[in-house]
DNA sequence: TTGTAGGCGTTATCAA
DNA sequence: TTGATAACGCCTACAA
């Protein structure tokens, strides 16, 4: 049975507590604010007051007093792609932890969303922005991004290098990690070896590409373009160049899929037309999604860090981590179907 | 190149847009509000101005003095399950639509990440919370979330019904849902069906299980606990406890399975076994995630409707759905599997 | 070491 | 129909 009693209890403020500590606000706030100038006796009573009332500033004030908010916004590629929603929980733990409050903003892949964002963003107090996407970003974003970095709002790019304007980037190493993919192929016969990813639009996109490339060329291999297929992140997309390779009658004996997703696509699409994996063709991802271990066959795939990736944004936002460029290595976590 | 010749533009304030239009604050603020009551000409006056310096409202300025800010928390039982991540992502077009901004709160499944969120709530001025989850709060949680309602917190239940608290509610039809599946699997001769999923901690989990059973009762048939297996929703679970299933030799024709990442564990354990997904078993899954129809077999699948979720959560914060209880019909989603 | 006072930007009340 | 003014809650410069 509900109990509808409800009864509508004032929050305490600074003066509430100032009144019981028997100080005044200024003095309340600066101890609750680590001011270590005080007596120990004021200062106790004082953390006496407000942890009695239950006493929490009000963001808004502070937010308004301070000129600068308590939240980052996360600005992702595609919240339902495994790597987004992973850098998501990760991130937000991070933050929590700094006290700061995570606001999500799915892109959609879709430049016109970012800059929407972006439009709005600099009224809204944000301690900082990190764009997490691969996507490459049309000029007038990064014109946005750097007056949002001249408000004082922290910008910081995942999964792709803006360090060249001035933006600090965490990435991880896709161009050493396609190679140590393709190379891990070669190794064990494989070849023609096909790449199926984002090219087009992604910059990431494309250093993975080129590390395919130049681990082909390394072993003396000549690279075919038509071996090459330019694919958004998608199952679909995944699925859909796969068949269609099959159907021109294309000859591979492996695929590096610049994410799980596509890869689980190609898989699908290799299975339908009667190939078996890895038998017929060996098939590699990126990203390590948490389902990977559960296909049959079980997905090999290139690592992910969010908690790393998430450790540098971190220390970038306390001021700690200097410098332009982060990296992260990913590695090769074998299982059976490459 | 990076252009560091940042220069720091103070933005415009209603004051700014007052004296360009020659009125008073006062009547920049009302205009912009949407207020009817005054002269075109000043409205149109207002209107330009505002446009013509950008101006934007200061969101804390804003939320300070109406006591009520622009933002609606979403805490997801698990980000990286596929159905809180198309959650949020439609959750996040619908507020943004609104003019809201999406705060996530990610609560692995842990009461102490719920019970830390909602202490901290009462200060951020939040206009609303979403609290996505199937498992069942405990009682001081409950308590808290009707002390935020009590201070003009909106809060909205969702896939979990909180009617009997007085909190709106927005479910899908877990127990027909369950029914529906279960009778399919019935029509197409499986029997023995064992149910995999979240029961204990769970009352939505347990409305599933028991339209499983009615199912089974209303065809005749007995309910054998021994295949009802009470697992988490993570692929993991699934798997484990399919494994032990088939180690401990028990006889089962198909699976009903409470989530897609279960189903999929799953089936990973009876293809390590030799068993033949849907020869041997079928499966069914609950969600229809995006990857259902790219796995071999593609996965049967009970429908998820986060864009109605979305909706319907809309039209509550709008204050134009009224009603505590609102409720989503899943449908059956035919694919290989089952 | 502590207090007083003023202002952050907006909106609501009151008066005209 | 419009304007002046005060207040939301907090923080900090200045004073003591």
């Amino acid at each position: 049975m509900p109990d509808d009693s409800i009864a509508i209890v004032a929050r305490p403020r600074v003066a509430d507590v100032a009144r019981l500590a028997g100080v005044s606000a200024a003095t309340v706030s600066r101890i609750l604010n680590g001011s270590e100038m005080f007596a120990d006796a004021t200062r106790i009573r004082v953390q006496e007051a407000a942890r009695q009332l239950g006493f929490q500033p009000d963001p808004a004030a502070r937010s308004l007093r301070r000129g600068q908010g308590d939240s980052i916004a996360l600005l992702v590629g595609d919240i339902e792609q495994g790597v987004y929603a992973g850098l998501t929980r990760h991130m937000q733990a991070a933050l929590e932890d700094m006290g700061l409050d995570l606001l999500v903003y799915d892109l959609a892949h879709q430049e016109a969303r970012l800059r929407r964002f972006l439009e709005r963003a600099p009224a809204r107090r944000l301690r900082g922005i990190v764009l997490a996407t691969t996507d490459t970003l049309p000029e007038d974003c990064i014109g946005l991004l750097r007056g949002l970095m001249a408000q004082q709002v922290k910008v910081i790019a995942l999964r792709q290098r803006l360090d060249q304007h001035g933006i600090a980037s965490v990435i991880q190493d896709e161009h050493s990690a396609a190679k140590l993919a393709t190379a891990a192929l070669l190794r064990k016969g494989r070849m023609p070896i096909a790449f199926l990813g984002r090219i087009s639009g992604s910059l990431m996109g494309a250093e993975r590409c080129e590390g395919y490339r130049d681990a082909l060329r390394e072993a003396g291999h000549a690279v075919d373009s038509a071996l090459i297929w330019d694919a958004s992140y998608r199952y679909r997309a995944g699925f859909t160049a796969t068949a269609e390779a099959l159907q021109r009658g294309l000859a591979f004996s492996a695929i590096l899929a610049a994410s799980d997703e596509l890869a689980l696509g190609a898989i699908a699409a290799l299975q339908d037309a009667g190939r078996s994996v890895p038998g017929d063709v060996a098939v590699i991802g990126f990203g390590d999604a948490d389902w990977a271990a559960y296909q049959r066959p079980s997905l090999t795939s290139l690592s992910e860090h969010p908690a790393e990736l998430s450790g540098i944004v971190r220390g970038i936002l306390e001021g700690k981590a200097t410098g332009l460029l982060h990296e992260v290595k990913r590695h090769l976590v074998e299982r059976q179907s490459g």
